[in-house]
DNA sequence: ATTGTTATACGAAAATAATCGTATATTCGA
DNA sequence: TCGAATATACGATTATTTTCGTATAACAAT
C-alpha cells in the first residue's frame, strides 16, 4: 500500500480517467475529443480539469514537449473497488450481495459471463 | 413508467433516503439522529436537506402536524438500479459482469450469500 | 516575416451542494 | 404562567465542481 489518500475523482474526472485508462497515453486534445463525442464541453474546460487532476495526483503528465502527454496515475481496478465499496455502503446497506443481485437482475449478462461468475463463486466457496 | 425525471440524489440525500427506506416514516429528528450516529452534522442542516428533497420530490411529507413526518418518495430498488446502471456505464465500460466480479472479489460475502447468488444465476441461465 | 492555428496557464464566474445561524411558533414542565 | 426545549422556515455563507474567457507562447504554412 502506498498512500492513504482517498481516491475520490469527481464525475467529470472519472470521465477523463475512463479515456486515459483506455488509451494509456493521451494529449488534452485527444481526451477532449473523447469527451466531446458524448457531451458538449469547451476545450479549455477539459484542459483545466486535467491540470487540476494533475495537481491532485490523479494523472501524471509529461510536459517536456509543448504538447503535454497525460496518463492516469491511479489504478483502474483500485479506483473501481474504492467507488464500488462506497456505493455498497451508501446504497446497499453494506451488502455486496444485494448489489450483485441487483446488478445481475437488471443488467443482462450473457451465459458465458454467468459461467465466469459461477466459477468465481466456486473459487470463493472453497476458501 | 411514470416520470422521466432523472433520479439523482446527492450523496447527502442518499444517506437520508437510506434511513427513510429503512424506517418507512420518520421525523426530521429521527433522521437526524440516524445521520448523527455516523457523522457530525447540525440539526438544521438535516432539516434543510429534507426540505430541499421535498421540493425535488425525493421525499413526501405529512405536515398536518407540527412535527412533520417524512417518507421516501422514490423507490429504493429503482434508485439502486438507476445508480448502479450509471456506475456500470461510467466505471465498468458498460459491463455489469465486470462490476459483479469486482464486487465479489473484494467485498467478502458469506457462504450463505454465495449460495443465494448461485441460485439466482441458475435461474438466469434457465431463461 | 506575417498570419492563422494550436498549446498551456490562470483567474474567475457560474452552478451545485452542504452547512448553519437566526427568527419565530408551538409544546411541555415546573 | 413562564421558561426551556423542540419545530419549521429561510436567508446566507462556505465549499466544491464545472465552465470558460483571456493572455501568451510555440508552431506551421504561405
Amino acid at each position: 500500500m502506498s498512500t492513504i489518500r482517498s481516491i475520490k475523482p469527481t464525475e467529470s474526472e472519472l470521465e477523463i480517467l475512463q479515456i486515459l485508462w483506455l488509451k494509456g497515453l493521451a494529449t488534452v486534445r485527444e481526451v477532449h475529443e473523447g469527451l466531446a463525442a458524448t457531451k458538449d464541453v469547451g476545450y479549455t474546460t477539459t484542459l483545466k480539469l486535467m491540470q487540476i487532476m494533475n495537481e491532485k495526483g490523479l494523472v501524471k503528465r509529461d510536459d517536456s514537449m509543448r504538447t503535454h502527454v497525460y496518463q492516469a496515475a491511479v489504478n483502474k481496478e483500485k479506483t473501481q473497488k474504492h467507488l464500488l465499496g462506497k456505493m455498497i455502503d451508501s446504497l446497499f446497506g453494506g451488502s455486496s450481495t444485494q448489489l450483485v443481485i441487483q446488478a445481475l437482475g437488471e443488467h443482462k449478462a450473457s451465459p458465458a459471463e454467468l459461467e465466469k461468475i459461477q466459477a468465481l463463486i466456486n473459487d470463493l466457496k472453497k476458501q
